[in-house]
DNA sequence: CGTTCTTACGTGTGTCGTAACGATC
DNA sequence: GATCGTTACGACACACGTAAGAACG
């Protein structure tokens, strides 16, 4: 067996089982991975690809759990071969980071900035998708780190590190009278209209359980994957806003804010990465920066842990 | 880089660095592994190796790093071979069972039996070994699965599956008092010189962590790897023995015993075997005739969990 | 001086690329 | 008929083996 044709089943099925595509991002002929693809089908004894005809469609039952070790191979490899990059050149390469719109937005500024600083060789790139997204492009070696609250502690695959903790914030316009209550309920907020985060994103799944345990049912007349957009929609009165807290910024003048960390559990976000993963210097750092820069925020919106 | 050049490094950490012998167990001359060390050190640009002259000696920091990923890699590329072997002829292949004395005289032969009558075609080997040696192999991808009490649990590289828990039991000849006792204490232990196993085997850590929160000192006069031993030199009137209960015999008439299971914690009894490994057929359904025999096991020497 | 690792060099296997074929949309 | 996957064949690279050289015990 051959490394080279194990890339090339990975290169397929991220190819969507282009053969030519494959070859193309790998710089070599389509025969060449074809090859590849038949030794390996042989070797094996096998067939690991639906064809029809003599398109490929996709995996077999046996094409699936061989792309899985496959994958896991390959990132090994890639471990190895960062090992020999951080020897050569500790302070050159790039960085894949993912993670959701409230941490490129509101959490990693400071942080990228201060990698950056240190070591400015470092190509640093911000993936943005949805948690679901981030734990599959880990999973598949496509990113070097991802940074969530949702999904990445339930990956048997990846090692999480807990970061911080951080809870909600209402957010209205000045004359709402949410703000002048003295002590907000989870029932005065089914009374309005609420603008939130979609499903999927920013803990809102223990947001609907919050309410739905207490049997209590929100109106939420819409949800937006980041808090910008709640933002501008709570500016147009078309509802109350639920946000995490550490999205709140002093530059929102007209904006209210309460905190309502009482009525909702605490959400952890996480950085994780491939399970065994070779974490090169720089990585490390950015994880180790991205923890001093939350110790460092002392001003209630990211709380440390314990 | 290449699979072989991996190989090569491995078996030569496996052959106490000998470059000859490595050549050997993989049917190629000297001359090829030592390409296959320098190409790979050449291609991430660092010494992996100690070497005195021209003698090697070890590995260099790198040279660990590197090894570890480079198992896990081999290990993975196994994983795939196997998927492919089972799928030519899933009855047929090689079992390699890591466990301690006790498991293989005690709990396994029924297992071992009805794995052979349903798989004669597949290879059994029993390895045994001291509980840190069967982590060290399970890790090496030199066994398929160990089964053992102690430290399988530790390691974050095995996925470990708890099988049974199972406590001690106090062996004597017929005529000694302890025999008689209505109810025996801890302390009524320590008035007897005491034959049990050797620290790192069958639960002798905690064994001995039961006596020490009590404020007692246990007079150990002699400990072994293995019940029989244990249990010989009962019969010489050295002591009175703890062993575990699964290795009560009824053949062994001469000696009377005991339960102490309120004196000690439980122990749990696990079968691990490397993380993300794929699992033949015939391993998987020893793993569940493992289960079964213990859920079968109804006269109080294994215990089900929960 | 035997053993062991390294280096040099020739041979053969095997991989890649060109190109023709076959199949699908 | 254009695109894409497969097969055939030739050229070149490279890994292995032989053999000579170097360094240790």
């Amino acid at each position: 067996m051959e490394l080279r044709q194990l890339q090339s089943l990975i290169k397929l099925i991220d190819c969507d089982f282009s053969v030519s595509k494959a070859a193309e991002e790998m710089f070599v002929v389509q025969s060449a991975v074809c090859q590849h693809l038949k030794k390996l089908e042989d070797e094996l004894g096998a067939d690991l690809f639906v064809r029809k005809g003599k398109r490929l469609t996709g995996l077999t039952a046996i094409g699936e759990q061989v792309a899985s070790h496959a994958r896991s191979t390959l990132a090994s490899v890639n471990s190895i071969q960062a090992i020999g990059r951080d020897h050569i050149n500790r302070n050159d390469g790039s960085l894949r980071i993912g993670c959701t719109h409230t941490q490129a937005r509101y959490v990693l500024p400071p942080v990228i900035k201060a990698i950056n600083h240190i070591y400015p060789k470092v190509e640093v790139q911000i993936h943005q998708g949805t948690p679901k997204q981030l734990v599959q492009w880990a999973t598949n070696d496509e990113l070097d780190l991802s940074i969530c609250t949702e999904a990445l502690a339930e990956s048997s695959q990846l090692t999480n590190i807990p970061c911080y903790k951080w809870n909600r914030s209402l957010i209205t316009l000045a004359d709402h009278p949410l703000i002048e209550l003295e002590s907000i309920a989870l029932d005065d907020l089914c009374r309005y209209p609420l603008v939130t985060y979609v499903h999927g994103f920013t803990g809102r799944g223990s947001f609907s359980q919050t309410f739905t345990a207490a049997g209590l049912e929100p109106h939420v007349v819409l949800s937006a994957a980041d808090t910008d957009i709640i933002k501008t929609y709570v500016r147009e009165r078309m509802g109350i806003g639920i946000i995490a807290s550490m999205a709140l910024d002093f530059g929102d003048d007209d904006i209210c804010s309460r905190d309502v960390s009482h009525l909702f559990p605490w959400e952890i976000t996480r950085i994780a990465y491939l399970n065994g993963k070779y974490l090169r210097q720089y990585e490390q750092r950015f994880i180790d920066l991205f923890l001093d820069t939350v110790a460092a925020a002392e001003d209630g919106k990211l709380h440390r842990l314990q």
